[in-house]
RNA sequence: GGGGGUGUAGCUCAGUUUGGUUAGAGCGCUUGCCUGUCACGCAAGAGGUCGCGAGUUCGAGCCUCGUCACUCCCGCCA
């Protein structure tokens, strides 16, 4: 070992020790006489001071020393007088007087300042370009070892429960439906493509098949998709399967899991509700209109469809009485501090998400309602409508009328938006909870075939299977969904485990011949004896980024891509040689 | 593919309203002074293709058009 402690250890316990510290230059603070040196390493900081009176010959390579370069030090900790005891640092009662000096490397000034105590948000770009550098910075740091620990306690949490960690190929085969794939062409068989998988879940259930009965991975998916600020094309995800399992024992055993996680590992966190609730898809798609609702706030949708729908007030009673749409309404509690600019800009929010206007009324202090559209809805009308929102004075209720599906969007977006502005939302509370009961697809687009909410593997529930011929629109599905804070964090159900009712559902999205062919390796699988099973497959940058108020799931991983998919330490993508495209048979036509 | 925002010193930003002298601040950097600082202090200094291109004008960081990059959102994401 080059050195005898670590820069974050030292207290008033190793006084009289020599040591040999090494790290990097964090500050230097030159007084003539005396030079002080903050050092840094992983774990943490420890002041050296350079004495001439000490040893002349460091304390004069110690003049040149400058910002992150890397050196190792020998020398003796001795106890700061008391009035220079620094609090702030847990190595503050101590100080090293160096004998020796030895300089590793040198480096040029840093693009951006490592001292974090500034609090300066430097541009995203180049903290990318400079990865390396931007992970000297503690708080970045952290981040990345509270997600080892988080995961390392996962592993230990199901390795005592007999899971089995089982690694899943990465080169794998495209199949139709879903995200686009990430191809990797193969040389030894020309015109023919792997795969990157987009989640492990194929192979999870055909492990299922082979008696593996309780199996996890800390799987690394892909989807060549446009990111957003929580979508990376490369993630991670905790896959997991159990086989002789149903929804609760899959439910019970993630929340006992990420419950405990948290709280081991994210201790200054409160998880809301405990148990977390289990709410069904159909009332939070009413109250919050999303499937992925932020519980951390109430601000609950009403709906007001029947109040409006004789009333004159055209644009809501038309909208009321057409099949398929709806009146909805929210109230922002004490909102009426909003000046008009700010509803004029809560007005151009919500038109990103297709609401072609936003209608409201002011609750004044006397109880008076003020609003353009009072005179059209009638008084009373509009008083019937602030009682169903139990609107008080100071409040204002706005509106959405139009598609159910445009009502719930806008509504929804509406609703986080009030929740910031409104300061409704505690940063440091955890909403957890599963929704459950989804349908078992997605809501029908006219001209084309059934699309499954959730996946194709997925078992209807058993009651609803009859229904699959008559009115597919109405069966329900063994789907449950992990949400935090607004967050879609974790998506699974209980699979189908037969291979009649898995064509079927084949059949009802649309497969024909050429793509049930996809599949036939898995429905061949499926002739050969099948436990039921299901699982779920938190993502693990979600999960993080929420535990650690992140706002996007690059800050929790250590070489994020861009938004359109580099890697700017790497520079990748890259250009390849010629001679490595000619032996995969690939042509580049560049326009 | 579409919409919004941003782009000025190494970093973070002001300046654009109403075009007008040599484009500013804080931090960082360099040099000098300083033996108790810890975001040290004091003094001096260096550092600019105002993203890029074209246009309007006597004159453009500022106006117009185009373009590029980043970012957020929509589409997309079984």
């Amino acid at each position: 070992m080059l050195r005898t402690h670590t820069c974050g250890e030292l207290t008033k316990k190793d006084i009289k020790k020599e040591v040999i510290l090494c790290g990097w230059v964090h500050r230097r603070r030159d007084h003539g006489g005396i030079i002080f040196i903050d050092l840094r390493d992983r774990y943490g900081l420890t002041q050296i001071t350079f004495d001439p009176e000490v040893d002349k010959k460091a304390y004069q390579v110690a003049d040149k020393l400058r910002s992150e370069w890397v050196i190792k030090v020998k020398g003796k900790i001795v106890a700061r007088p008391a009035d220079m005891i620094n609090k702030k640092l847990k190595t503050g009662e101590i100080e090293v007087e160096i004998t020796e000096l030895e300089i590793f490397s040198q480096s040029k000034t840093p693009p951006f300042e490592i001292e974090e105590e500034k609090d300066i948000k430097v541009n995203e770009e180049l903290r990318m370009k400079y990865r390396y550098i931007d992970l000297r910075r503690k708080a970045r740091a952290d981040i990345l070892i509270k997600r080892h620990q988080f995961i390392n306690f996962i592993r230990d949490y199901l390795n005592k429960k007999d899971f089995i960690e089982i690694e899943t190929p990465m080169l794998s085969k495209s199949t139709p439906e879903g995200a686009r794939d990430f191809l990797v062409p193969s040389r030894l068989h020309r015109g023919s493509f792997y795969a990157l998988p987009q989640s492990p879940q194929q192979y999870k259930q055909l492990l299922m098949i082979s008696g593996v009965d309780k199996y996890f991975q800390i799987a690394k998916c892909f989807r060549d998709e446009d990111t957003r600020g929580e979508r990376q094309a490369e993630f991670t995800q905790l896959d997991l399967e159990m086989s002789f399992a149903d929804e609760s024992d899959i439910m019970d055993l993630t929340e006992d899991l990420f419950t405990k996680a948290i709280e081991k590992i994210f201790s200054k966190k409160k998880i809301l509700k405990k148990p977390w609730p289990r709410l069904n898809y159909d009332d939070v798609i009413l109250k919050y209109g999303t499937d992925k609702p932020d519980l951390r706030f109430g601000l609950e949708i009403e709906d007001v469809t029947e109040i409006v729908k004789d009333s004159g007030f055209k644009v809501f009673a038309d909208m009321a009485k057409k099949n398929g749409y709806a009146v909805r309404a929210i109230c922002a509690s004490g909102a009426v501090k909003f000046s008009r600019k700010d509803i004029d800009d809560l007005t151009n929010f919500v038109a990103q998400f297709g609401a072609k206007g936003l209608a409201y009324i002011v609750i004044k202090d006397k109880g008076e309602l003020q609003s353009p559209i009072v005179k059209f809805l009638g008084e009373e009308i509009a008083r019937d409508i602030v009682k169903k929102l139990k609107a008080k004075p100071g409040d204002i209720i706005f509106f959405g009328a139009d598609k159910k599906s445009v009502v719930c969007e806008v509504l929804s977006q509406l609703r986080n938006e009030l929740g910031r502005r409104l300061k409704l939302i505690d940063l440091n509370i955890l909403a957890l909870a599963f929704i459950v009961n989804f349908p078992l697809f997605e809501e029908e687009k006219e001209g084309e075939h059934f699309a499954p909410e959730h996946h194709m593997f997925t078992a209807p529930v058993k009651e609803d299977i009859k229904l699959l011929d008559k009115n597919p629109a109405k069966v329900r599905s063994r789907q449950y969904d992990m949400v935090g804070n607004g967050h879609e964090i974790g998506g699974g159900s209980i699979r189908i485990h037969d291979a009649k009712l898995q064509e079927k559902i084949f059949d009802l999205i649309g497969f024909d011949e050429k793509k049930k062919k996809e599949f036939r390796h898995f429905l061949r699988a499926f002739e050969y004896g099948v436990p039921p099973h299901g699982g779920i497959a938190p993502g693990l940058d979600r999960v993080l980024m929420v535990c650690m108020n992140q706002d996007s799931i690059r800050d929790v991983m250590a070489f994020p891509k861009t938004g359109d998919g580099r890697d700017l330490t790497m520079e990748a993508p890259g250009e390849v040689e010629n001679k490595q495209l000619e032996e995969l048979g690939i042509k580049i036509d560049k326009e």
